[in-house]
DNA sequence: AAGAGGCCCTGATAGC
DNA sequence: TGCTATCAGGGCCTCT
């Protein structure tokens, strides 16, 4: 569940549970992550009191005193769920209930006083790494495009980005380097609702198109963020907090159907782009 | 040297 | 208590 949006969410229910909080150990069952976790990470963070909690595109990151990070990746199938010390007192701290807590891929656990965070990862390509300073972690973000939400993406940054690129819009908004944070529903979600065809080559993108492209990457993720995000695999076995934007998918995931703006008699085609899956309705989008 | 494709990995599902 | 192929929310790495 991890584009933007649903990272945001994780922020924000995390934040509520972790902030001022010290870790008391970290205990590594798994370092094989897509890459290798650091062996000492239990060394690194016990004690360490968390002071601030945010992101950046697709990352989270965990602030500590003493000018140290951790920034948290989660791949294609990367969660977190926090269980309760004692896990009969259900209170607003879960994430995740505990016993919706799978039993596979536990990888990573960060023990509190009361409570523990789990990062689960069946697929291993998310990872956590740490940063002794900010400077550099900084400089690992330094190869990553501004994400929507950043009030520098605008006409002038997009105009910038896009100079001298051979590559089709649905490519370009997947790059990270050039646009961080879009993953593959949000890129088909926002070139339906600007009318773009995916295949349609950045350099003929006209000014209309690109300040499309500025609204509904910014509209539709704010709405996702607003909803909770999305939640494409069927948590089955979990109360914990869903996301429920895949409720409002115009393209993803609705191969065959109607297209849904008014007045179009066409339907949205699943074709697949450098590999990942694309739909869009050929009628409506040029 | 920018851009396309292979590949990392497990699990769910469809089709046989 | 079938087996096999295909696909999945990402992005690094290699090759051209």
């Amino acid at each position: 569940m991890p584009e933007l949006p649903e990272v945001e969410i994780i922020k924000q229910s995390l934040k509520k549970s972790i902030l001022y909080k010290k870790i008391i150990k970290v205990l590594i069952k798994n370092r094989n992550l897509r890459f290798k976790i650091e062996k000492n990470l239990n060394k690194l963070l016990s004690k360490k009191k968390i002071i601030k909690v945010s992101r950046k595109s697709k990352y989270l990151i965990i602030y500590f005193e003493q000018n140290q990070f951790l920034i948290i990746h989660f791949g294609m199938s990367g969660t977190l769920h926090l269980v309760k010390k004692n896990n009969y007192n259900k209170t607003n701290l879960s994430f995740y209930n505990s016993e919706n807590l799978p039993k596979k891929h536990n990888h990573i656990i960060i023990f509190f006083k009361n409570f523990k965070i789990i990062y689960n990862d069946p697929r291993r390509f998310g990872y956590l790494k740490y940063f002794k300073s900010y400077k550099k972690m900084n400089f690992f973000f330094s190869n990553i495009g501004l994400e929507p939400l950043d009030k520098n993406f605008n006409l002038n940054y997009l105009k910038k980005i896009i100079i001298n690129k051979n590559k089709n819009i649905k490519n370009f908004l997947l790059d990270q380097k050039y646009i961080s944070g879009i993953g593959n529903i949000y890129a088909n979600e926002i070139l339906y609702y600007s009318k773009i065809n995916p295949y349609k080559n950045v350099k003929k993108l006209n000014i209309s198109d690109l300040k499309k492209i500025i609204y509904f990457s910014k509209f539709i993720l704010k709405k996702a963020i607003k909803k909770g995000g999305s939640t494409i695999r069927d948590f089955k076995n979990t109360k914990g907090i869903a996301g429920s934007f895949q409720n409002e998918f115009k393209a993803y995931n609705r191969e065959n159907k109607n297209c849904l703006n008014k007045r179009c008699l066409g339907k949205i085609i699943k074709v697949f782009i450098s590999n990942r899956s694309s739909y869009f309705c050929k009628n409506c989008q040029k």
